[in-house]
DNA sequence: CAGTTTAAGTCAGTCATGTTGACATTCCAA
DNA sequence: TTGGAATGTCAACATGACTGACTTAAACTG
């Protein structure tokens, strides 16, 4: 950080890939792949007066059936009031709902509907086509080296919720 | 995406990176990981009363120097009056400054400050320890699929503009 | 040269989504 | 059983996207 241009040019290429050039390039790949990534989904969410937030909050849901606003915020990262406006509109248009808990009366259990399964399908659908064909395009071992890269790239609390999520859908 | 389960089970594992459930693990994948990727230099930002659109403006800029307003419209993908608002105080501010064209007057070249380029500094640090650590992490090979993947995913002209940046700072 | 196009900037209005603050309900532990 | 902590909701406000309409200046074109 110190020098501001990484590592001095005398160094082996075999860390070539450690200089600032190539982290700033990193960074703007990683600016116009998530640019790309949250496009098509936006499309469809413009028309129902949506949007990334409710295609958030759908998402997970559906990944993790009866989850409670506070599990959804902590992943979400996003203060509870935000997410409640969000909610509201999800429970009013029936699309999610809301089950007060057994054990703890105080704690929401969220649920998609059947519309909200469909919608999160059609989000889904249109978001991993263009995954797929990136995957695809890419091969297996840089689709392996691309999801290492981004873990490490997570604060170590996401990256738990990430795991944790991975491996509840095996 | 009709089937809507990705490939049949039954296929040879050496596809298995294209399954439904590994796209979706991709996508929260990038989701987690661009949290990380804006995290500390949104700390930076607070303090200082801009947002996100002013680092995004202040990086291009400091990257391709003296470049048009109209392309910086196409790079960030906003509209020029979103765009203005940010411009607008950064040369108030006097991080950027704009120059009228020698060729075509209509157009306005930017340029970053000296402290414009600090700021710059600042924050671009900040944001490449973080990747230069998942680098580091991750090793050249994952860098390598990281990128690859990346690239496949944008929009091909977006990808283009990535391109072309990367190519001009070689 | 007149008319059109282009680049940039502005004003006004809307919307999604973030924030803080206040509050109700429920649970739990001293 | 009472007071604090946890969970969720409502209200008000700020920010930064967006669209649409417009102005100004310069460049291009028939």
């Amino acid at each position: 950080m110190a020098d501001g241009r990484g590592l001095s040019s005398g160094n082996s290429d075999s860390l070539l890939f450690l200089t600032d050039e190539q982290i700033r390039q990193g960074s703007e790949a990683m600016f116009f792949a998530y640019r790309g990534f949250t496009a098509d989904p936006d499309r469809i969410l413009i028309d129902l007066a949506y949007g990334r937030a409710h295609h958030r909050a759908i998402h997970f849901i559906n990944r993790a059936p009866g989850t409670t606003v506070n599990n959804l915020l902590n992943i979400l990262g996003v203060t509870k009031q935000s997410l409640n406006r969000v909610l509201r509109t999800l429970i009013s248009d029936g699309l999610v709902q809301s089950r007060v808990g057994r054990n703890d009366k105080r704690e929401r259990h969220l649920y998609l509907t059947d519309p909200g399964r469909a919608l999160e399908q059609q989000l889904s659908d249109a978001q991993r086509a263009r995954m797929r064909a990136a995957f695809r395009d890419a091969g297996p071992e840089a689709v392996a080296g691309f999801r290492t890269v981004l873990e490490a790239m997570m604060d170590p609390e996401l990256r738990q919720s990430y795991i944790r999520l991975k491996d509840s859908s095996t």
